[in-house]
DNA sequence: AGTAGCCGTGGGAACGCTCCCACTCCCGGG
DNA sequence: CCCGGGAGTGGGAGCGTTCCCACGGCTACT
């Protein structure tokens, strides 16, 4: 194997082999307007001859930017990481920063370093932010805004917040799944609902309180359980439902998990599913495709998620408006045997 | 809120108004070597005062090192990320990271990126690579190594391997869980292996062929099934092996998915665990916590890895010596109650 | 026939840093 | 009393780009 040369060939050296000036070259592997095509040609033969590669220091030096993209994950939030959900998040992310030639910093923050993330950011190596969060009482995106850095925020952090976000439109999906219940002419629909103090468990309550109104359904307030999207809240949750009213015919899960939960205390129970009782969850989870039976569920597209944070993002960076409004991504319904 | 100046301030700046040169200032915020105490002192405050942070593209431009280092998960990985080990790994890489004070580029590449990837790496931007991957048909470490660019694999490619990647002990591991198998007075100590085209697989089995032979436990080739990390790979494992022999009291299985599918045979078929049959897991995953009964499992520390890969990695960059031996990380086994 | 304007071009300047050389002190030894 | 040398310092050069200005040649007007 040939050694290479030990350094990388410059714009210069492109320029010389070319028999054109630096300007020229530059003007080849940027904009590329006002060109002579003989001049381009030469120009990308000796590039590729050469095996040249831009430096990215020098071109960030003299540009001021740096093509990069900082994912912030609170350390509060690390755990997402381990969830299918946010791992295909995270992938949509990458995919979408890699088509735009954009870096992924991935940023796992600690508390520790939380002073020194913001200082990081606003002063240094990236053009943008992109934060992944669940909680709704944080600041930081703002805080960074303020020092001039474009942020989107995945997952929108309260219901009050209409820019720069992302997020899963909960309240149509949640909607779909009572519809779709309502549908199959169940009757006493209840719901265990997630956590009111995330957005996912409130706007997917909210979604399962219109729908039913919509479809003539009454609501009562018997009918609603509240979970902490855990297996056992469902498990719980559901006992505490068939407790309250044995008639139920069906119900609607804030998530999969504890949906199936719920699917293991009507099996107890000795309720048929979904002769007796009809189930849907919401997220569909892998876990959604191998309980028995087949959970009906609400499909949110992670991937989709991940790319059109980094769609906003580069959109508030050409802009330089930071504040273009969110974006709710639909959701749909995938119908398997639990209803 | 007042505005920040519009430009972040240089080095110059914070030279100028600690009233010492360009060269002084530079010294005090490197190495520090020759500097009088109270030209630091001036500088410390000039910086302190200023909020200066250097510009990381003008350094990477003259030092030619970036301060950064590429995190590549290939395509076929890519779900990994799902996994709780592999997010505590990556976790342990963040953490390792900025504590050095690098940066973390994140890097999914997907096949049809895949030349340009090396090409990327080879020419730009990280000064070394941690490759997380599984399988063990992978050139892709010897090639950037080709290139003059460090490289740490995580998850030894093949037992051939001896430099440059740091994993489990999993023969080791898979040892603990044997003897204390044998400890407990078992006899009929079966396993569960994984496929033999993994290193995960083939070690853990051959850690089950070594200690069973230490703890004079014949070995018997009708107590060897083979499944694929599944959990109906396990049960279907667990059925075999009742079939094949009835007076089975105990199972070492290659993973703790395995190990659940091996419980719910087992409870099918009316065996007690760990009474009749004692179960062992490989791995600590959460769910080995919340089975019934709580399983008894090989913890393996994704965080160590993680921050061993990033050890490992540095001590390469510092020495320049490629091909540094690879470490296995010990194991340690966590007794609940399937055993 | 002269000139205004455009296209395509070359190369100086600047980006903000580190490296390194040269310079000034000042101390101690011959 | 002179001189060697170390400690501490300032600032020039250079890293590899992009930006921008000035320039030459050509076309198409007046």
């Amino acid at each position: 194997m040939a050694r290479r040369p030990r350094t990388r060939p410059t714009l210069e050296e492109v320029a010389a082999l070319a028999g054109v000036g630096r300007g020229t070259a530059s003007r080849v592997i940027n904009g590329g307007a006002k060109v002579s095509d003989r001049a381009r040609q030469a120009v990308e033969d000796a590039i590729a001859e050469l095996g040249y590669v831009p430096n990215a220091a020098a071109r960030a030096l003299v540009t001021r930017r740096t093509d990069a993209v900082a994912l912030v994950i609170a350390e509060s939030e690390e755990r997402v990481f381990g969830e299918p959900f946010f791992a295909g998040v995270v992938r949509g992310i990458g995919a979408a920063l890699a088509s735009a030639d954009r870096q992924l910093v991935l940023i796992l923050a600690d508390a520790r370093r939380r002073g020194s993330l913001e200082h990081y950011l606003t002063r240094q190596h990236v053009d943008g932010v992109l934060l992944l969060s669940l909680h709704g009482d944080d600041t930081l995106p703002d805080r960074i805004r303020g020092h001039g850095l474009p942020v989107v925020v995945g997952g929108r952090p309260n219901a009050g917040v209409k820019t720069g976000f992302i997020d899963v439109d909960n309240v149509q999906g949640a909607g779909l799944a009572v519809a779709h219940l309502a549908d199959r002419g169940r009757t006493r629909i209840a719901t265990i609902a997630g956590p009111s103090d995330m957005v996912a468990g409130s706007s997917r309550f909210e979604g399962y309180v219109e729908a039913l109104t919509a479809a003539d359904r009454p609501f009562d307030e018997r009918l609603v359980v509240r979970g902490d999207f855990s297996l056992e809240s469902g498990a719980r949750g559901m006992r505490t439902l068939l407790q309250r009213d044995p008639a139920v015919d069906a119900v609607f899960c804030a998530n999969d998990l504890m949906a199936v939960g719920a699917l293991q205390t009507l099996r107890d129970a000795g309720r048929r599913v979904p002769e007796d009782v009809a189930v849907v969850g919401f997220e569909d989870a892998p876990v959604s495709r191998s309980t028995v039976p087949p959970l009906t569920t609400v499909h949110q597209s992670p991937g989709a998620m991940g790319r059109e944070m980094v769609a906003l993002l580069l959109d508030t960076m050409a802009t330089g408006d930071m504040l273009l409004p969110g974006r709710m991504l639909p959701t749909r319904l995938v119908v398997r045997q639990s209803s």
